[in-house]
DNA sequence: TCAAAAGTGTTATCCTTACACCCATGT
DNA sequence: ACATGGGTGTAAGGATAACACTTTTGA
């Protein structure tokens, strides 16, 4: 038995926030000359069995080199490894091989946030249209991708209450944490420029000429890129929950405000400000400074800091999501 | 550049209920003639990549090989890299490769729990001894386990907070979902009998002679299984708080003590009955059938089963944990 | 009739939610 | 003065935790 082609992919979903919006950190790789420009991708590299000793240090390493700077907190999602999904495939001397691609969650400080040729900070918008409900229910999904679903759900009843359930439908709540069932359906139902593209690999076809591309259902990205960024928005959305990580994106002082616009623009709900100071407090994660913020309009905001020492006790505490409007 | 010696493993981690208690699936290498026999592992196969499209098809297939059972509910838990952690070494023809291992959770329904020749459900309590408070705080704790880390922290401020907050000293609370936390501090205390096997192999020694075994920190497994065993049991115990996860190891009717029981039996804490009653039936999870178990002692208790239907609308709900004695 | 286990009632307490309101600053 | 955003009070409602208690069976 000889050693199967097996490549080992890193890709690494990078959030930061830069003036109060989510972004995610993206690579474009050089365009070919006379063809359209290529989808953006995730930080991807591959990991070297021989020089790594963990996965971390792997990440780190190379996506120090391809975006220049260092990723503060790292956390491993999920290890993708369907054939078919659009599966990157490598170029390994004999011929292609299979990528295992392992994805990752990193968190940088919004200070880090520089940018670099064919590297940008991405917003998450661009890629997930339907997800920011902090102005109410987006009316895209009304408008088009409920209609669209609802075509292809034809008369199952299991389908349809799927679609009512993940995008709030009929009186159904919203569930901000279910980013990837979300996508996930869109992709099944065909409506997810990727799917398309997918299904003309699997057939050995030329790439499909691109479809008529309605911006409500996002922009496409590389291979499963868009997969992995779904992933890891739905697991740092539930995670904001029950540990301090929001901390892990801001500066080293804040305003309770600014606090919690980096949770609305993670979680993609608009909170009650009382509340959401009440809830803060109460916690003992955050210790004002006794001095404020110079700049904005009204009153100035007095200054906190994260209680690092504090977390440390107690790292099964987050911040909870007091919403406005239902 | 030629295809790096990578090999995938997969384990699973299958937990199920027999006579109330919490199992796992082990399987016991075949022991080699004259030698001690060798250490339990968890059910462990190669992933090949030409035969297999997904990870999960090729995790149920082999599982069903090895032990003669379907798996149910299955999910993905950690992909595991690090070099020199006791990870195995797979022979693939030419020399030695490098092993990446992707750990799943299953659950088997109650029913399911058969033997067969060298696979065995090991009572959890056989390697986690400290991991079951049902009774109040197990003695060995403070009898062994402290004091043990205790030496080993030394006047290290740092370690001596970790020890006490994850082994509930100085008055701190007792967090069941911490397993791997736990198990993580007892090896790099040197105290899991896998450390010290690891640091032989580390370096290129023979491996040591069977240290004084303390049976207070639990068997050992094989390779770095106990750890995978650890990140499962931690991540089963958390879900269960907010996914309907439980059912899956419950028969098809069951009554609410047998409900609280297992429970009990897999996050390791008493709960209250009269509670844990109400909080299941406010859950509307599960439906009342008008009959009753005919055994046991006492008066009869009536029969439930999971109404998967509305789990379906709702399946961010899972049961709480109403605990008796903080 | 008693032991054993199932199951119910009731209260104090805490957390969440919602609404109303006051405070400090720049223009 | 007033607009703008920061910040506090408070009361209703629901969930949780703790206690005492009744019910139904088998021996």
């Amino acid at each position: 038995m000889t050693a199967p082609p097996i490549v080992i992919g890193l890709s690494a979903v990078v959030f930061a926030l830069r003036e109060g919006e989510a972004r995610v950190l993206t690579v474009r790789p050089p365009r070919p000359p006379g063809a359209p420009p290529p989808p953006e991708g995730l930080p991807f590299g591959p990991f070297d069995p021989e020089g790594h000793r963990t996965f971390e240090l792997a990440l780190r390493e190379f996506v120090a080199r391809q975006t220049r700077f260092q990723l503060g907190y790292v956390e491993q999602l999920y290890t993708f490894g369907d054939k078919g999904r659009d599966a990157p495939l490598a170029d390994v001397g004999a011929g292609a091989a299979r990528v295992i691609s392992v994805g990752y969650l990193a968190l940088a400080p919004a200070a880090t946030a520089r940018e670099e040729p064919d590297v940008a900070w991405a917003d998450l918008g661009r890629f997930f249209p339907w997800e920011d409900w902090r102005a109410g229910r987006p009316a895209l999904i009304e408008e088009v991708i409920a209609p669209a679903l609802e075509a292809w759900a034809g008369r199952s009843g299991a389908r349809r209450d799927r679609i009512a359930a993940l995008f709030a439908l009929d009186g159904a709540p919203w569930n901000e944490e279910r980013v990837l069932d979300r996508y996930e359906l869109l992709y099944e139902a065909g409506l997810a420029p990727e799917a398309g593209r997918d299904r003309a690999l699997a057939a050995e076809a030329a790439p499909v000429a691109a479809t008529l591309r309605e911006p409500a259902f996002g922009e496409p990205m590389a291979s499963d890129h868009r997969r992995i960024l779904a992933t890891a928005l739905g697991r740092l959305r539930g995670k904001l929950k029950y540990r301090p990580i929001i901390f892990e994106l801001m500066g080293e002082t804040f305003t309770l405000s600014a606090l919690q616009k980096a949770m609305e623009a993670i979680s993609g709900v608009a909170l009650h400000k009382p509340n959401f100071r009440r809830a803060v407090e109460r916690t003992g994660l955050v210790e004002g400074l006794g001095h404020t913020d110079p700049s904005s309009p009204g009153r100035p905001a007095e200054l906190f800091r994260f209680r690092r020492e504090a977390a440390a006790t107690r790292p099964s505490l987050g911040l909870s999501l007091p919403r406005l409007r239902d």
